[in-house]
DNA sequence: CGCCTCCACTTAATCGTTTAAGTATATTAG
DNA sequence: CTAATATACTTAAACGATTAAGTGGAGGCG
């Protein structure tokens, strides 16, 4: 409503003047400075995004990409404490952020076209099919790119350990005893191959033996599919001492499945879950799991982004990887 | 990249010729359009946003007001389903979502100005204070704006309906044969004042007497006010039989403090949560709760929003009341 | 005194789009 | 055959900001 115009209106100055004394440039004097600035604080000026985004081509906008291939998308606790600590760290910097998707309404749109209507600064890859060709696209454009948990070349990523997490959980539930370990895993993405290598590893270091029937692949958040798969398991004569899921979420739908077929948990068989979310310090008894730090992983993928953004020439484009923590929950028993 | 002066170069003809066959107006020539429509998508050309907002005082872009007091923001599954809900219907028609905040970077802002700065079309009001000043503001501007469970005059208001949820659970707990009931509330929101008015109604009308010390004033969405409370609850010798929770999420908490009592849900005590967020169906057991249609608030929202938006003139600014359904989980026992 | 520099501003162009108003050509009406 | 009308365009201004280039005056220097 209130535009520079009515700014430089009031000062009996011009409208560059009222821009660039807004803006802190060096040739504006110091009375024509604070008096401009006092005058649009009284009128409550605010700049216009879309005007100047026009003029400069920096939107303070940053694109999210945030695709959950089976559900809504953010319902999950672990999604959307990323989302939320990505959502801050760039308020903080005077980011805003934009949701990418597919299609403006009836028009269908690649995930890059959406990005240069908006105009994004850049984007956070947080969650997507990364063979889409689609995210191969926006991952190769000239646009600022920071993925979390997958790696591309020359971009930002930021990593959880997925193998020293999967390690950590492996040496623990062992050191409890446990030797008939069972793994259901996620879809077959980079988290995925990095946890199997870090168990695969794990139980060879301390000369565990783990027979093929017992790692089995189910689907991430999914406790359907993870009960299914529990319940198979349980099954078995020969069954597992504890069960590692691909995720806390799922963990819980297993603990059910579990109860079913009644057993308990952790007197009959143990429960290890994935991701540390809140949830799994709420419910009874506490899920052993590996914390992530996703706050962390949100802000540092929003921060990092923001430094490339802002200073292209010297950002570096490597990987960072967020530490995580054992959770010593009292789902995992001790086995003698 | 790709601007109207590019098509207008290549087909030979003026900018205000391309954006009209762009845009669908009368009065350009069949195969001029066909030409240019063709041109247009070999050269991949998508409109700049900003432009177009800058002439129309249009962005297509909704902002949503998300203000979580205690934690994060959208950390909880029923805030984040409520959002993705929007954010699917924005998207239907062509918006996308801008989350409203105070304070761009350093400077401090209201909501008002902020949507301003973005020039949004309208808000939906989520999650928030509504006692603050700075969302009466908000709500009291030219800008066309939903709220989502609190109603203001003459602004569409999306409901789920409180006092029916509350009554539905009283009555069937009280069929389980419960009289000794005790009720933990959140904050005093128009959302509490709702629920607490449906349970007193429905032990009224059952002729059950609620003793004052089992009503008590816990928090929304904290597991750990809720778990203390209970444990308050749980020491008084002559104690309920059923505890009512804020929400599911508080719920879990609170079945954790019984389990830490050395008490089992519901072979000991019954539990009832609200919301009827997914976990309520994953945990064991299931949780007897009212299933909130958070998909629809969250929808419904935003189409009626859309509506006013596009067709301000013939709108309806009321209230809408969302269904939702009893879930009859396994954390309340039949007593005699 | 004449020239140069510096300061504090203004002018004017520009970003990409929309749209009211104008124009040239073809068509129809009288 | 002229005049009115319709069609299919073009012209040009505008949205609100930024910024390179220009300007006028004060002050300093030799």
């Amino acid at each position: 409503m209130v535009s520079l115009k009515d700014i430089a209106q009031r000062c009996g100055v011009s409208t560059a003047t009222v821009s660039k004394a807004l803006n802190g440039q060096p040739d504006i004097g110091e009375e024509t400075r604070s008096r401009i600035l006092r005058i649009a604080d009284e009128l409550g000026y605010m700049a216009n995004a879309s005007a100047r985004a026009l003029k400069t081509k920096r939107s303070y906008n940053i694109g999210v990409l945030f695709v959950d291939p089976m559900h809504g998308g953010l319902a999950h606790e672990f999604f959307s404490t990323v989302l939320d600590s990505i959502r801050s760290e760039a308020e903080r910097h005077g980011y805003d952020i934009t949701f990418i998707n597919r299609g403006l309404g009836q028009r269908e749109t690649s995930y890059l076209q959406h990005c240069r209507y908006r105009g994004v600064d850049g984007v956070v890859i947080a969650s997507a099919d990364f063979t889409d060709p689609m995210v191969t696209e926006l991952v190769q454009s000239d646009l600022p790119v920071a993925t979390i948990d997958h790696v591309f070349n020359d971009r930002i990523a930021v990593l959880s350990d997925n193998l020293r997490g999967m390690d950590a959980l492996v040496r623990f539930v062992a050191a409890k005893g446990h030797r008939k370990i069972a793994l259901i895993h996620g879809e077959p993405t980079s988290v995925t191959v990095g946890r199997l290598t870090g168990f695969h590893r794990a139980c060879e270091e301390l000369g565990i033996q783990i027979p093929d029937k017992w790692i089995r692949q189910g689907v991430f958040h999914d406790p359907k599919s993870c009960s299914a798969i529990t319940r198979e398991l349980l099954e078995d004569p020969d069954r597992p001492t504890c069960i590692f899921f691909p995720d806390d979420y799922s963990c819980i739908g297993g603990l059910n499945a579990i109860h079913d077929a009644g057993l308990r948990v952790p007197e009959d068989i143990s429960a290890v879950g994935y991701d540390g979310i809140p949830l799994s310090r709420i419910v009874s008894p506490v899920l052993a799991t590996w914390r992530q730090d996703t706050g962390a992983l949100g802000t540092l993928a929003a921060a990092r982004l923001i430094e490339q953004i802002e200073h292209p020439r010297t950002a570096i484009l490597d990987r960072v990887i967020v530490e995580g923590r054992l959770q010593e929950g009292g789902s995992v028993r001790q086995i003698c």
